[in-house]
DNA sequence: AGCACGCCGACT
DNA sequence: GTCGGCGTGCTC
């Protein structure tokens, strides 16, 4: 245990609650004096809420007024690591402190007595007749010493009824106590046999153990493509944490992949870590937070937020699948869990270790500039087939005016539904058609805020602006050569794409995935699933479809318009193709149906599109780099996003509207504002969504002007803020 | 976040 | 006259 600052009874101590005030309160430590770190509960108003001692009370408070803390609640204090992380993470990611501690704290019945239950402990004491059911039970009571069971759980483990259970106590076998209700978990043992590796894993996990025994802070990107032995590599940097004395946490990105992951922690260790996501039961999530904090979970495998748990003694957290954008959580309080686990780590003398056979450019710049380790696994022969790959030159294929699928990728889809497999086309573009231009003139309708072209949304029967979200009918005649009768849309939008493919494939299920057209993450969720189940022969998707869901039957992708990425309309369009390719090239080497990518293209010879079919990894990567660079976005720039919503468009366009106009703070270091427009997700629940983005280069005080910019915004009604930094949605 | 205070429209 | 809408402000 930590030596922690200590305050007597009637000092002036500053309380940190989860109540959303902008700062610390002065409050007086309570009978019996607190710890620096003590969560306690205070009085505030009429009621009663959670906090932390803070630090010494910053005095500027009438101490006539001042308040005892209520109580002392009976859990380990938080260390000073874990408030130095919760207020770096709350300067970087512009979060309010107590929205942060929130996360923290998001464990049921923090503020509750330890709850106690009766167990059954043997005394050593042998009944008089030793039957054998009784040997069964007092078999199981031994064998996991330190544990302590109830009549249930020990009737359960031995295979009896709870009457062999009463007669053990009566004869004074088995004596009934009061303990925590709270299990600790069982003992990981890092000395069981792993499996065998090969050479160069072990050398991988040699070097990752290394790190570790160091004790002090460092990333390494450990890259690895499936069937690499990532896993078994990344087991044995916990075990050598474990042998360490030491914490370990493993990030997963979806809740879907723990159960297969924990039976290999099983496996490896000898029994089942704890668990952390949020579809856990409240008495386990509970129960995880609580032992983590008296260091009784050594090995904690969740999703991101798990990051937030009080760990006593973290010496290693493992960033699985690192590139996943599940890692981004980009509502409420917006982090990225694989930023902020280095953060961490740093915080805690910790090691981290990315995962991944695809890195974001981010930490594969990190690892180039020498800020992270990189240790490479080489496939395993055979193991990873990539697919067929290639591109389609769009200046030789005969197309129709108007028509995006190319006779080369129709027939291939052709082949996949004769075969009865799935393809998916991939178009990053939302609405029907990004421009409308005049064929008399060859105008196009431009908004009238901004310099950027409208884009038609034909189930909305609009034009609408991308930028700042305006929208107008299609109008019958040009806006700048007047000529009626003209105005036609011209390029491929994901709607259009479906039209076209209805119309290719009459008899085809074709499901389109577009955040446009789906108002709840559930929904979005439930029809993600169908479709892996088959329920489509055909998908269609922008952005969202790359996010690594698996669809087993899929065959074929064809990327639409594989240039689209290379012009900057996501950042990230680009990697996640690269991405993407690489999916299919792992599905590929699992089932025996070999993959194929057809990407249309314009300019083949563009050096990312070149790189991409060459399966040149590291020269995709320079490419991107390249182009990031001169573009000047992450990592070679910075980004930042404001969310603003509320019951009403208008009202927020308008605060969207005077925000943009008043952007002082931000002009002053060279960062530019766009927008607003409509949010990734337009609405949420009921609320109109609406995006400011901000732009800025490397090393300036962004998040000190956005504060700055964002100070005197009054928010009326039920108008709110939030900023993302680091944004990874564009659409 | 809650909860009080306070200032303007449709009811007994 | 007053009941109740929710805008504004405070909580150590």
């Amino acid at each position: 245990m930590q030596e922690q600052a200590f305050f007597n009874e009637g000092e002036r101590v500053g309380v940190l609650t989860t109540q959303p005030l902008d700062r610390v309160l002065d409050y007086r430590a309570p009978e019996g004096g607190c710890h620096l770190g003590a969560y306690v509960e205070v009085p505030l108003g009429p009621r009663r809420v959670l906090g932390v001692i803070w630090g010494p009370g910053a005095g500027d408070f009438d101490s006539a007024k001042l308040r005892p803390v209520n109580r002392v609640l009976d859990v380990a204090p938080m260390r000073d690591e874990m408030r130095q992380f919760l207020s770096k993470s709350a300067d970087y990611t512009l979060t309010p402190l107590p929205a942060m501690l929130r996360l923290a704290t998001r464990a049921p019945g923090l503020s509750d007595p330890v709850s106690m239950r009766k167990v059954l402990r043997p005394t050593g004491q042998m009944p008089d007749r030793m039957t054998d059911p009784r040997e069964r039970v007092l078999a199981a009571a031994d064998e996991y010493r330190g544990l302590a069971f109830t009549a249930k759980e020990l009737a359960d483990l031995a295979g009896v009824t709870t009457s062999v259970i009463k007669g053990l106590v009566k004869q004074g076998a088995l004596r009934e106590e009061d303990a925590p209700r709270d299990l600790p978990y069982p003992r990981l043992d890092p000395d069981l046999p792993g499996k065998t590796l090969t050479e160069d894993q072990a050398a991988a996990a040699n070097t990752l153990g290394e790190g570790v025994a160091s004790g002090r802070y460092g990333t390494t990107l450990l890259k690895g493509v499936t069937g690499s032995g990532k896993t078994e590599v990344y087991l044995e940097a916990v075990a050598a944490t474990l042998r360490a004395g030491r914490q370990a946490l493993v990030l997963l990105p979806e809740i879907a992949l723990t159960a297969e992951f924990l039976k290999r922690v099983e496996q490896r260790f000898g029994a089942t870590p704890a668990e952390w996501h949020s579809g856990a039961t409240m008495t386990e999530r509970r129960r995880v937070w609580r032992m983590v904090g008296q260091g009784k979970a050594q090995l904690v495998i969740g999703a991101r937020s798990a990051l937030f748990l009080p760990y006593q003694n973290l010496g290693l957290i493992i960033v699985d699948e690192e590139h996943d954008t599940s890692y981004k959580q980009d509502e409420g309080v917006c982090y990225n869990a694989r930023d902020m686990a280095v953060l961490r780590a740093a915080m805690c003398s910790a090691q981290v270790v990315l995962a991944s056979a695809t890195p974001s450019l981010e930490t594969w710049a990190n690892a180039e500039a020498g800020k992270y380790k990189r240790l490479d696994l080489a496939a395993r022969f055979g193991s990873a087939v990539l697919p067929e790959m290639r591109a389609i030159d769009m200046r030789a294929e005969k197309l129709p005016a108007s028509t995006w699928i190319s006779p080369t990728l129709k027939q291939a889809m052709t082949a996949r539904i004769e075969r009865g497999e799935q393809s998916l086309l991939f178009l990053n573009r939302r609405g029907f058609a990004p421009v409308t231009i005049c064929r008399a003139c060859g105008g196009h309708v431009t908004c009238d805020h901004c310099d950027s072209r409208m884009v038609e949304h034909r189930f909305m029967k609009r034009l609408m602006c991308h930028q700042c979200g305006e929208t107008k009918p299609v109008p019958d005649a040009c806006p700048t050569c007047q000529v009626e009768g003209k105005m036609a849309p011209v390029g491929p939008g994901i709607e259009r794409l479906g039209e076209e493919t209805a119309a290719l494939f009459p008899e085809a299920r074709i499901a389109v995935l577009s955040s446009d057209l789906f108002g709840s993450a559930r929904a979005l969720k439930q029809r993600i699933e169908e479709i892996a189940a088959g329920e489509a022969d055909i998908i269609l998707g922008t952005q969202l479809v790359a996010k690594g869901h698996n669809f087993p039957l899929l065959t074929l992708v064809g990327v639409i318009d594989a240039d689209l990425g290379l012009q900057g309309s996501d950042l990230r369009a680009a990697e996640r193709t690269f991405q993407l390719m690489r999916q299919v090239a792992g599905r590929a080497g699992r089932a025996d149906k070999p993959g194929e990518a057809l990407m249309q293209t314009f300019q083949p010879e563009h050096p990312v599109i070149r790189a991409i079919l060459s399966g040149d990894e590291e020269a995709f990567w320079k490419a991107e780099a390249a182009e990031r660079e001169a573009a000047g976005v992450p990592p070679y720039g910075r980004m930042a996003g404001i969310v603003l919503s509320g019951p009403e468009l208008p009202a927020v366009m308008d605060l969207g509207m005077a925000l943009a106009r008043n952007d002082m703070p931000l002009r002053q270091i060279g960062a530019q504002v766009f927008g607003p427009a409509p949010a990734p997700i337009a609405r949420i629940r009921g609320r109109h969504r609406v995006r400011l983005l901000i732009k800025a280069n490397k090393g300036t005080p962004l998040q000190d002007a956005i504060a700055r910019w964002i100070k005197p915004a009054r928010l009326k009604g039920d108008l709110r803020l939030s900023v993302d930094i680091d944004p990874q949605n564009f659409f």
